[in-house]
DNA sequence: TAAAACTATGAACGTCATACACAGTACAGG
DNA sequence: CCTGTACTGTGTATGACGTTCATAGTTTTA
């Protein structure tokens, strides 16, 4: 009953916990060199280019020599999803509503740089140590603004979740890169022209008319920065409200007393 | 230069546009039944029980005979998103916001009682009827709000998220299927233990506290409809704020008038 | 009745993740 | 220094899977 749980050896080698044994032949490679040339290739293939043969033969070694490092490709599609995040932005002494949208941002970047994160990425909890500093930093800006542990978690899980969001809007309409693998819409303008083409119009009102408006026509930015702050922005109206309505609480508590 | 733009054939199929040859013999499927058996044994068995040969058999047919009808396992896939979806709640003379919050809710039901949703859907705009049919409501339900169709839209994209999201909390957290796939974590209580084992206080200063605070300890239900209604909220709070900004502006309008 | 168009089949291929036995290598202790 | 031990990388093998293709069978059209 301690807390000496198995726990997932690539969660242990993430957190730089090789084993510590000093025998046989020194490892030639150790899980971040290999989580490395991982996502190197993803960058460059896609997802699909992602295969133990080819992660080793790019270090260099047997396919089956990665065994040693991870139990699965699983394991390595995990590892990858922690290591593809960079340090997240420092807050330097901004409110936390600028830094949360700084951060939701570069959050957002990120997954549009590797795109591959979209489909690795199942929304769990990370576990990490890259993946948690950026939770860390989010749950930081969020001190001093009278939200309890629980509401910033929840706070900084949602804002993850609209990155995604936004990054899968923006991945799949406007993007079009070379490597994309499920590409099917290739522009916003098509997308528009060819729901327009399917609608009935009696048995979706609603839809067909937005279409008919013409939103989306125009494949030119009509998912830009702008409607990734107008979301984000719905969001952080709410977050300031409860901060407002917690503060107004604690007010009332001293007054009382 | 028209709208006679190839489509992917699943989509023209996806909406009974099945070709309209009558010779040779009669298909013995169609898209309809195949998706319905490969949802069959995506739910039972996990998306892994999922091939064309076990689709095939429990449709009664050799596994390639599937070709005749989608073009590859994407496309099997793409169909079971939207065939996933049943027909959405009505907003029989509901608020947006109470319609708003059932639709967001119940989407998120959705993809939890098919949990394989969670790795199928790339968050695509979707293109099947039944997805757009939940689309079109949402839009729906904001009519005479004074939003533009591109701003309905958005909307409903970010609660879509926030959905998704929600689940797939729900489902690596709390959840435990036996089903379940990529089991990492196998409740919430050991998912704060395990985080306060490994951070380090100095590196992780504000997730270590929440860690310590307690918050996450006790399975029992921290992820429950309340954090679901809170997220929720700071969304449709944000909504609100629009809207009623949006109406001032109309009033404005006309007082200058 | 014959041709045409379409359906399902079975065998075959290439790719992939993974298991396993083996050979080589470095440290530990005598 | 030397031997055993524990560990590392390799090669081969296997089974599952997605997909292609030629073929045989079936229903409609002419």
């Amino acid at each position: 009953m301690d807390q000496e749980r198995p726990l997932p050896s690539v969660v242990e080698r993430m957190w730089g916990r090789e084993p510590v044994t000093r025998r046989g032949p020194r490892p030639r490679l150790d899980l971040a060199t290999i989580t490395a040339a991982a996502i190197e290739i993803a960058d460059a293939e896609g997802l699909s280019g992602v295969s133990m043969a080819s992660v080793a033969s790019r270090v260099g070694v047997a396919a089956t020599a990665l065994y040693r490092y991870i139990g699965s490709k699983e394991d390595l599609l995990t590892a990858m999803a922690d290591g593809a995040a960079p340090p997240p932005p420092e807050p330097a002494g901004m409110s936390w509503r600028d830094y949360l949208t700084l951060w939701t941002r570069a959050h957002r970047d990120i997954v549009l740089e590797h795109a591959w994160l979209l489909s690795v990425d199942r929304l769990a909890p990370p576990l990490g140590p890259r993946r948690l500093l950026w939770l860390d930093r989010a749950l930081a800006a969020l001190d001093g603004t009278g939200l309890d542990h629980g509401e910033k978690i929840k706070v900084a899980s949602t804002l993850t979740g609209y990155a995604l969001t936004d990054a899968a809007l923006i991945h799949s309409i406007g993007g079009g890169d070379p490597t994309m693998e499920n590409a099917a819409i290739t522009g916003a303008a098509d997308y528009g022209e060819v729901l327009a083409g399917l609608l009935d119009p009696v048995a979706y009102p609603a839809l067909s008319a937005a279409m008919r408006s013409g939103v989306m026509h125009g494949a030119e930015g009509w998912v830009d920065d702008e409607d990734f702050v107008f979301g984000l922005n719905l969001l952080l109206d709410g977050v300031e409200a409860l901060i407002g309505q917690r503060a107004s609480e604690k007010q009332r508590a001293s007054e009382k007393s």
